[in-house]
DNA sequence: CAGCATCCGCAACGATACTG
DNA sequence: CAGTATCGTTGCGGATGCTG
């Protein structure tokens, strides 16, 4: 996604890009969640429950191509891989809580448009 | 896509949400277009070079239904039909351009680390 | 532990033709 | 003009098994 991105792909217009970024289904949870901490491979593979690791290998690589994450190697063994956010990466942080913002004013506007059952309008992305 | 998260999609962060409503392929697109004017079919398609016809009812019909965008039919011959953005359409038009700053952020960084032959980044969604 | 390889279903997306 | 109807393609994302 991201790598043809760099190589071949030309946007027509720079929302694309972003969306190409940080967007999908995994991206922006994977953000969020080393938006406070430096993780684990097995970390993210928790926080995000039902990620199976090839998917998560994939996230990963993208978002790092993108130059947003931060992948340590230790070699050890057992092997350890550290993701962090890098600075450029820090600064989809407010972009992604704009976007969180609205997602929840969207949320709540369904909601109070009646149809929905339940609805935790979660104050970030929570896992269940 | 829309039709479907209103009716059974639990999302796991507002982000989702957002991404759902105004993410693919054409959507931004299609709100950038209706920023400024009231457009009629023919005109979308034009706006957007390539789409199909089937397409872009899709992607109008999902804005329709979650309540971003309007859809007024003229009863005659021949039919016209306008679409224009809703007032909650309008909110998330700084969504979206926090998603084009950072896009152009994205595009000349990528381009300064080398790599990219020629890249027009645009201001804002132009086509071509 | 942190992955890579392989296979695969399904939804998104596209092209073309046709209609009220 | 503003769409439907039909068919075809593509690739994201999932499941499972194996490895250094």
């Amino acid at each position: 996604m991201v790598s043809e991105a760099k190589n071949n792909k030309r946007y027509r217009c720079p929302v694309e890009a972003t969306l190409d970024v940080i967007g999908g289904k995994w991206k922006p949870l994977i953000l969020w969640q080393l938006k406070a901490e430096k993780l684990r491979f097995s970390g993210l593979q928790q926080s995000m429950q039902g990620i199976s690791p090839k998917m998560l290998t994939k996230q990963l690589r993208e978002l790092e191509e993108a130059g947003l994450v931060l992948r340590e190697v230790y070699p050890e063994i057992p092997p350890r891989v550290e993701y962090s956010l890098t600075e450029f990466g820090k600064t989809v942080l407010p972009v992604l809580d704009a976007l969180c913002e609205w997602g929840n004013k969207y949320l709540d506007r369904e909601c109070v448009l009646g149809k929905n059952e339940e609805l935790e309008a979660a104050d970030g992305p929570a896992l269940q």
